[in-house]
DNA sequence: CCGTATCCATGACGATACTG
DNA sequence: CAGTATCGTCATGGATACGG
């Protein structure tokens, strides 16, 4: 397998609780899966659909994470084709919540930019 | 040397604007500094202390990302050395402050997670 | 339909040395 | 003090092909 040769490139430090956060929604894509999970449960497809140009690979990825971080919920149900979507747990959707926020003072941001180039 | 065969990597689709808002405290560090303004003033070097593991070629970095992007203000004084310091800006406090919700929620995942190695 | 596996280009970041 | 310049490495994620 892989060898470890020096140890790691980021050995967390994170003394500060943001930092610890960040984690939970870096990483490409992942911001959008939670925010199109916002409205309602999608499947697989669709996100795929939604999130444009996210391969099913990253997909994947940032779904399992977010699942293992408490953040949403994968469903199945065992029809044929079986079908699997996922929502967002309640903490999740207070997280979805609060990011919102968040967005609103990006764009006010936005708008405070003197325009330079 | 290396052949560029298709250049893109990224051709931000970003329709969802926490997307855009996620690119504002992306990258290593960019969060903590915003988090060690949060209490008032702070210069360069007293940064780099706090933020302990971050380079000097990384502060620099991201307080002029942030600087651009109307996050914090850089001010100057003319003294002998002279002296830089940093100050979030009006906006940039609320940004803080509405991170602090999101990082309130995000511990409470923490707590929510089912506890497995 | 819902993924998993592999391959490798890109760029983010750490280390280090140098400057006004 | 407050940076800038250059270099090397590793992790991220896009492309592609395959599996249940």
């Amino acid at each position: 397998m892989v060898k470890r040769r020096k140890s790691k490139v980021l050995p967390p430090p994170s003394r500060c609780p943001l930092h610890q956060c960040m984690r939970l929604l870096s990483g490409a894509w992942t911001a959008d899966v939670v925010w199109y999970l916002r409205e309602g449960k999608r499947c697989f497809t669709e996100l795929e659909t939604d999130i444009e140009g996210v391969s099913a690979k990253m997909l994947t990825n940032r779904l399992r994470k977010l699942e293992h971080d408490g953040v949403i919920e994968r469903c199945t149900k065992r029809t044929s084709p079986p079908t699997v979507w996922y929502v967002l747990t309640p903490v999740g959707q207070e997280l979805c919540g609060a990011l919102a926020n968040v967005v609103d003072i990006a764009q006010r941001l936005k708008r405070t930019q003197v325009t330079r180039p």
